[in-house]
DNA sequence: ATTGAAATTGATAAGCTGTCTCAAAATGAT
DNA sequence: ATCATTTTGAGACAGCTTATCAATTTCAAT
């Protein structure tokens, strides 16, 4: 595990000190592979880890991926009939816009929207963790 | 079909004209039970409309909900594991403040952002149809 | 280091959502 | 009214994800 990975590793033990679970071989083996990508499917990383570790279940990667959204590392989104796993730490603040035609999905961050966010949490009480922006619409190619 | 829902049902029309379908009972009927509707599920509405039109098949509703994504009245956005059918014509966004801690959901409405997310969307050669943001946190009592 | 209760895994069955199939019915141009 | 074409309804089917469960692994307590 490459040492940028540690503090995702660190978050990682205390969620599952809290909640009576345990670091296993998979679950350390998949957040390596995880952490290296901006976004992926539990059927890419299947294939992915596939080659060097035969074994290792679909099911298992789910679980795990599943794990990683509840520890607050990844973020689910469900795109078609698929579910993108998000890398938090990637994203940092980026959003997506969706060709809801063609599936196309550009990555922006927008500092403006992330203060007018923050704006309206503080209104409301609420202190952000996390965010999730999507605009669905048309691209320049699937418009015409 | 309501007065306020004949523009929708033109629409619907022109639609078909242009591509050879026809107008039946059923789309009709889906019509109006959807433009009632700021957004509903293929499923919730198999129900809702199982009462006057026991029926009425599954099949038809997900073809004829499609159909009017096909003729602009309708968006569908997957929430969930489900697909969710926006209707078009509901301009009302209200955007969802969450506490990922008690589930409190509080709706909010912010113009700046949808003026900026219109503003993102026209720099990478998108139309926008709908849009999704959820700020997840921790409300006020919760935060303590 | 060994033990043992509890959690995890892998393989696969099952579940859910959405689409396809096809015979019967409905539509609408003639 | 006729009739080619489209649509419907019911269920089969397909793709993605979760549940099941016996065997294995983890880890805290010896």
């Amino acid at each position: 595990m490459p040492n940028k990975h540690v503090k995702e590793m660190e978050a990682l033990k205390e969620h599952l000190g809290k909640h009576q679970l345990k670091l296993t071989r998979q679950r350390e083996l998949i957040l390596s592979a995880f952490l290296r990508q901006e976004h992926i499917t539990a059927e890419a990383m299947y294939h992915q880890l596939a080659k060097s570790d035969p074994h290792l279940g679909l099911a298992t990667i789910y679980r795990t991926l599943n794990l990683f959204c509840d520890a607050g590392l990844a973020q689910a989104r469900h795109f078609g009939t698929q579910t993108q796993y998000d890398n938090i730490s990637h994203k940092g603040h980026h959003d997506h816009l969706i060709c809801t035609d063609c599936g196309k999905i550009v990555e922006f961050e927008n500092c403006d929207i992330e203060r007018l966010q923050e704006e309206v949490a503080t209104q409301n009480g609420f202190i952000i963790k996390t965010h999730r922006l999507e605009l669905y619409g048309l691209c320049s190619r699937c418009r015409h």
